[in-house]
DNA sequence: CTGACTGCAAACGTTTTGCACGGTA
DNA sequence: TACCGTGCAAAACGTTTGCAGTCAG
């Protein structure tokens, strides 16, 4: 995938570092403000957190990253993808990806609340096959 | 229901305060520390908003309350009840508990993850029907 | 009476802001 | 060139801690 395109198609300029944020957030899945600081100071040894905390807020205005806020610990930020569930670990914090179908879920909620829903986070927490 | 038996079940000792702080959760559902911290000044001209910290952390260690993080928002707290999801109002903040079946859910997540699962949290997002 | 709780003030960690400089378009 | 983004330092913010005085058990 060409993050340029993404980032131009969001009017944000395409600078080394938020490059690098985009890619760092693709590779890994899920990162936290300070696995990011850690990460990218291996290429950039001045980045600032400041820079860090502007972008990830630049581009959750621009809705193609999000936040995910997990029970019990720091929020960590994704790119958008498709709806999906979130597993975390509650021995070693590994977060996976999970895709199910929350879609009847939803109904029940929606009849049941007489809200008109658009969003839905899970987050389920439990223990990794590698912790038990 | 009697607070003060819940509260000494725990070991915790029965403060004004913190039957307050109980009391508060009890009538409202969800509050956050600023919402707490607003009503209980009424009653308590004087308490400091480090008493609402050390409370909270009190009762969430003992368990019998319980903190909902919300995408977007503060963190509210609440009760422990029966197991529900939440559904909050993007315009207005309301949070109502709904009670849905996830059991579906866990076993499918827990299968695709092979994770042992023991938690869930799920937060709709919507418009309520006084917003629309 | 003893340990736990309160309220204040100070400390702390995280996030945000202001500003001068530098880089993208 | 014009504006946006970066990095530094300072400020702001929410939360936690230490401590002396007070209260529940």
């Amino acid at each position: 995938m060409d993050y340029t395109t993404i980032l131009k198609e969001y009017k944000l300029k395409v600078t080394p570092q938020r490059l690098a944020i985009v890619e760092e957030l693709h590779s890994h899945g899920h990162l936290n403000i300070d696995d990011l600081y850690a990460l990218l100071q291996k290429k950039f040894p001045t980045i600032s957190l400041a820079t860090i905390y502007k972008n990830i807020h630049a581009m959750l205005d621009k809705i193609f990253l999000s936040e995910v806020k997990i029970p019990n610990e720091k929020s960590v930020y994704e790119l958008v993808k498709e709806q999906h569930a979130h597993v975390i670990c509650s021995n070693c914090q590994k977060i996976v990806d999970v895709h199910v179908d929350t879609s009847s879920l939803e109904k029940e909620a929606e009849s049941f609340s007489s809200f008109e829903l658009n969003e839905i986070a899970v987050v389920f927490t439990g223990v990794c096959s590698d912790c038990k």
